[in-house]
DNA sequence: AATCTCTGCCTCAATCCTGCCGCGATCCTG
DNA sequence: CAGGATCGCGGCAGGATTGAGGCAGAGATT
């Protein structure tokens, strides 16, 4: 079931690090440290997603990434230097997914590959989807930014509109506040905890202002919210 | 329950000021002023995350992430200089999970602290799964935070859930307090034995509430508790 | 410039959780 | 069977968590 990457990098420092991180973080990966090597490891072993360096002895990046073209349409990321951006033009003509340049870090990587995969159409896309939310009596319109109850249209500003998606998209399942906290925000913003319970309160008041018997925002205590399904 | 993080640097100022704002997050820091203190250290007192400068004396920071590696795959974040872009392309590569460059700002390396062990977090869950536990009548989805037996839900505080899963897990495996103990609380934490009995006592009541037959808590005189499977 | 809105956070009171104690009942062991 | 160990249960008090109101600053709007 696990996601299979391959990771092509003449690096080996590079090679096994970056492998070792993907692991951890679920993928499978297999590694390898130039381009025929992969190119023959591939046809076996089938992958999700390629990772390669650009810059490799032998066969580089883009020669490696048109050989694999002619056979499949294998989402590819690439790896490339800072400085030369003339790479970069490079493999994203040549069909490239998306590249990252060097340094980077994990979390870089690992977000282009979620976004890679997901663009790829595997994954349900159930992190990002602007798709409009039916959950029963709530509508949930991303594009318009436009929210019903029970079809009254519920003004809602956006950290609040953002916080209600996050949990609507899954009804019945737990959202912890740092977890919220990404939906409405993103990774890097750190903001008091309870700032997100403002949030709810002001959510809450809003829908019980259409309807005082609102309660489908659940509280949990000491773990989160979470959005009750239709019974 | 506090999570400890490694904070390794050697200006003696970062140090002290940066574990204090951990500190007053309620977080517990170990404090090392180089690398070879730090590995020392770790070995005894392990810690959820590691926060590492790169340019230290003796043993810098891509060396001591080695040697970490080598034992260990705890998150590590690294501290780099603004200036010496060199150093973040070896560390990333390495195989650090992220990095904040100086001067940063408290708000931002509590993001990126938070980022980094809700990530690890999810990854290596500490017991043993966090998948539905279906045993006959007994329902319980970690994600949801649902229990329920015979169909009706069962309200339990987030203890209660986590006892009930230890014990559910095996059913019919003997689970002594100390067992239960470190499926409820992780290792590092010291209580009455007889707690452990009052959330049982509570798990049987809120059960009994809904079928005053219930008995599938078995008590094993002087040893611990078990679940019954179905017979 | 004068509002108005949004938002993060603070305070206070209410509620919930939980660790532990004591008592009586039950269970083993010799 | 006696004595001690162990356990179920009610209850309590402190601590943790949460809901609600409110306030001030930053931007946007008028």
């Amino acid at each position: 079931m696990a996601t299979r990457l391959a990771l092509v990098d003449d690096d080996q420092n590079i090679l096994t690090s970056v492998a070792l991180a993907l692991e951890a973080e679920g993928y499978e990966v297999d590694t390898y440290f130039d381009g025929e090597q992969a190119l023959a490891g591939l046809m076996r072993r089938p992958a999700a997603l390629a990772i390669l360096d650009i810059k490799m002895p032998r066969m580089d990046g883009t020669e490696l990434l048109g050989k694999i073209r002619q056979k499949s349409a294998m989402p590819v990321i690439f790896l490339t230097s800072k400085d030369d951006e003339l790479d970069e033009a490079l493999g994203l003509s040549l069909g490239a997914d998306d590249y990252i340049t060097k340094p980077f870090s994990q979390r870089l990587l690992l977000a282009r590959i979620r976004a890679v995969l997901r663009r790829a159409g595997g994954q349900a896309p159930l992190s990002e989807s602007n798709d409009t939310i039916a959950q029963g009596d709530l509508l949930l319109d991303p594009d318009r930014h436009l929210c019903s109850w029970k079809g009254d249209e519920v003004k809602l500003t956006v950290t609040e509109f953002l916080l209600l998606q996050a949990l609507a998209l899954r009804p019945g399942h737990v959202k912890s506040r740092d977890q919220l906290m990404d939906a409405a925000y993103g990774d890097d913003i750190f903001l008091e905890d309870r700032t997100i319970d403002s949030h709810i309160k002001r959510i809450r008041r809003k829908f019980r202002a259409h309807d005082n018997l609102f309660d489908r925002i659940e509280t949990l205590y000491g773990i989160g919210y979470k959005y009750k399904p239709d019974a």
